[in-house]
RNA sequence: GGUCCCGUGGUGUAGCGGCCUAACACGCCUCCCUGUCAAGGAGGAGAUCGGCAGUUCGAAUCUGCUCGGGAUCGCCA
């Protein structure tokens, strides 16, 4: 070993001990008969000084040193001179006195520097990753995750699960997100994909008789990024046999829960997490996946809003539409200004307009609500009666601004979800050190899709529907529910789960539904149809997130940050540039002619 | 594919029609310095302002296109 001590380590306690430490020069303050040098590896930063009365040689040595050198230092651990200990540091009351110094490797000056402060533009940090990944920061959330992983490791192994690899080169599957495509070499014009999730092989690892399968799974989809969505992004998937939902609940929640505790020790979470319905949920929030750590919860009005003299409100509630609104605390002053920006906030979600109350805060009570302290722009067409009921109803306050959007349901609930984060986040209503996971439960089996008249399975095909519904299946899709469940925290959906369908006629009849021909079906599903026909065991399971989670415990909006090595918003690796053309060779063994895009 | 924001020495920013021969901080280089820890002091190097085209007497500054980064809609079973 080049090191019998690591940077981050002596204390007081070591004053006196001979130690060999090697690491990065992090920082140089050169007095020029004095020499210090802070010395910097995994375990945090040591302050080294080169002391001419001390070692003549190391002194002149270290005189040389820059930023981003590698070193190995030999000296004596001593407590520093009274006042000169530094408590910012770890190691701050003591400081190595070197006898030693060998320069193990020199560095060119670093792109940017090797801290926490400083923040450098996103393309230069991925372009320099192994230098940026030198930053205490980044190296706390490398072994963050790698601490998730390892409790995941421990917790499932201790419940009886098997961890198994499942093929990266896999079958194309057409339907859902674009697949990555890999040519084949040895049989020219096929191609293998790569999974988008190990769906169909874990399930056909519970007909194996495996009954607990996990895997950290790499999963590939060819789609636009996002803050939270790389091309590639890992999962923990796992699928269990001869469990009801709430047992593959339960793994996941005792999992999530010490995940949560001994990463985040200072976080607040709620356990049990709480459980909602899928219909509650959009009801409630407007949204499948609802942060629920803030109020401001939806609330129809359409009926009370109908009885107003305003023709938007009149005119919505007869053609069957919905109009909803919520009420956010204390903004009843907001000026012109910041009302026309939350129109135009709405409107960019999709939203027709929108129409705010305001309401003063100088009012008694909703009661004692007047004329005068009621601002909007149909002020007109609201009586001070309506106004006070439709207050009473979304449980709003003098000083309150009613923010109320009408339109088809799904739009609506649309526009008010987004706004409701959106309120939330301008007046920091989430707290920081909360980590609210919730489950949203009984999703509908199918969704209607307006643009291909046909529906769509809302997660996946392969979900149970639930026994009372079966007999919807082929007259009423739209109304099937499923053993069909999410994870959401914060206002994320951080992974998905559903007891499978084990039996291949009800499968069948889902492809049918969803408008396979028989064709598809076999080519695409035969092996998981005819597994289920040699004794297929109940089973359900999941696949969550790893990338988002890290991303909450580490309090980071962007996956990007909890990748070693992640991609651009343009799928690049700054780093390798990829992706790359290849050589012409290699176009030729996979059979393969390139044909660019007329631009 | 659409919309929005950003692009100025190595890094982060300022400048937003002429005071720009581009400013500041950090970093870098040279020298001085025995108690610093974002060390200090003196001096120095380093940028055709992402690229192209245009408007203008004059463009870092305005316009268009383009490239790159980011956010977002579509997309993401």
């Amino acid at each position: 070993m080049y090191k019998d001590t690591n940077c981050g380590e002596p204390r007081e306690s070591a004053a006196g001990s001979q130690i060999t430490v090697a690491g990065w020069v992090h920082r140089r303050r050169d007095h020029g008969n004095l020499i210090f040098i802070d010395l910097r590896d995994r375990s945090g930063l040591l302050q080294v000084v080169f002391n001419p009365k001390y070692s003549e040689k190391a002194h002149d040595l270290a005189g040389s040193l820059r930023s981003e050198w590698v070193v190995q230092v030999t000296g004596k651990v001593v407590t520093r001179l009274p006042g000169a200990e530094n408590p910012d540091l770890p190691t701050g009351m003591v400081e190595l006195s070197a006898t030693d110094l060998v320069i193990l490797n020199r560095s060119v000056t670093p792109p940017f520097e090797v801290s926490d402060e400083v923040e450098v533009d996103a393309n230069t940090r991925l372009k320099y990753r192994f230098m940026d990944l030198r930053r205490p920061r980044m190296q706390e959330i490398l072994k963050l995750r790698h601490e998730v992983i390892h409790i995941m490791w421990d917790y499932l192994t201790d419940k009886g699960f098997t961890q198994i690899e499942t093929p990266i080169l896999i079958k194309s599957t057409p339907e859902g997100a674009r697949d990555y495509v890999v040519p084949s070499r040895v049989h020219p014009g096929n191609f293998y994909a790569l999974p988008q999730s190990p769906q169909q092989l874990k399930q056909l690892l519970m007909v194996s008789g495996v009954e607990r399968y996990f895997q950290i799974a790499r999963c590939f989809r060819d789609e636009d990024l996002r803050t939270d969505r790389q091309p590639e992004h890992t999962q923990l998937d796992f699928e269990m046999s001869f469990v009801h939902q709430d047992d593959v609940m339960t793994i996941v929640e005792e999992l999530y829960t010490r995940i949560v505790k001994e990463t985040s020790p200072d976080t607040e979470i709620s356990a049990p997490f709480p459980r909602l319905t899928y219909a509650e949920s959009m009801e409630r929030f407007g949204t499948d996946k609802p942060d629920l750590r803030f109020g401001m919860e939806l609330t129809t009005i359409t009926e009370t809003a109908a009885t107003s003299d305003a023709q938007v409100f009149q005119a919505m509630a007869s053609s069957g539409g919905s109009i909803r609104g919520f009420s956010v605390p204390g903004c009843g002053d907001y000026g012109r200004r910041q009302t026309d920006n939350l129109t135009e906030f709405a409107k960019s979600s999709g939203a027709q307009g929108l129409v705010f109350i305001a309401l003063d805060e100088s009012a008694a009570s909703i009661d004692a609500l007047e004329n005068d302290h009621i601002r909007s722009p149909l002020k007109k067409f609201l009586s001070v009666d309506v106004v006070k009921k439709i207050a009473t109803e979304m449980g709003a306050e003098p000083g309150d601004l009613m923010l109320i959007v009408a339109g088809t349901e799904k739009l609506v609930n649309t526009v008010l979800s987004n706004l409701r984060n959106e309120m939330a986040k301008r007046l920091e209503m989430a707290d920081p050190k909360q980590i609210a996971f919730a489950w949203v439960y009984d999703f509908p089996l199918f969704e209607w899709d307006e643009e291909l008249k046909k529906y769509e399975p809302a997660h996946h095909v392969f979900s149970s529907p639930k026994a009372e519904h079966m007999d919807y299946l082929e007259t009423n899709p739209g109304k099937v529910i499923g053993f069909l469940w999410d994870l959401v925290c914060n206002g994320s959906e951080m992974g998905s789960g559903s007891i499978r369908i084990h039996d291949k006629d009800l499968q069948t009849r889902l492809f049918n539904i969803i408008g396979y021909t028989e064709d598809q079906i076999s080519d695409r599903f035969g092996q998981l149809l005819t597994a289920f026909t040699y004794g297929a065991p109940p089973h359900g399971g999941m696949g969550l997130g790893l990338d988002r989670l890290v991303a909450i415990l580490a309090g980071e909006d962007a996956i990007r940050e909890v990748i070693a090595f992640p991609k651009t918003q343009s799928a690049v690796d700054p780093l390798f540039e990829a992706p790359s053309p290849i050589e012409d060779q290699q176009l030729e063994d996979l059979h393969i002619r390139v044909v660019m895009p007329k631009s």
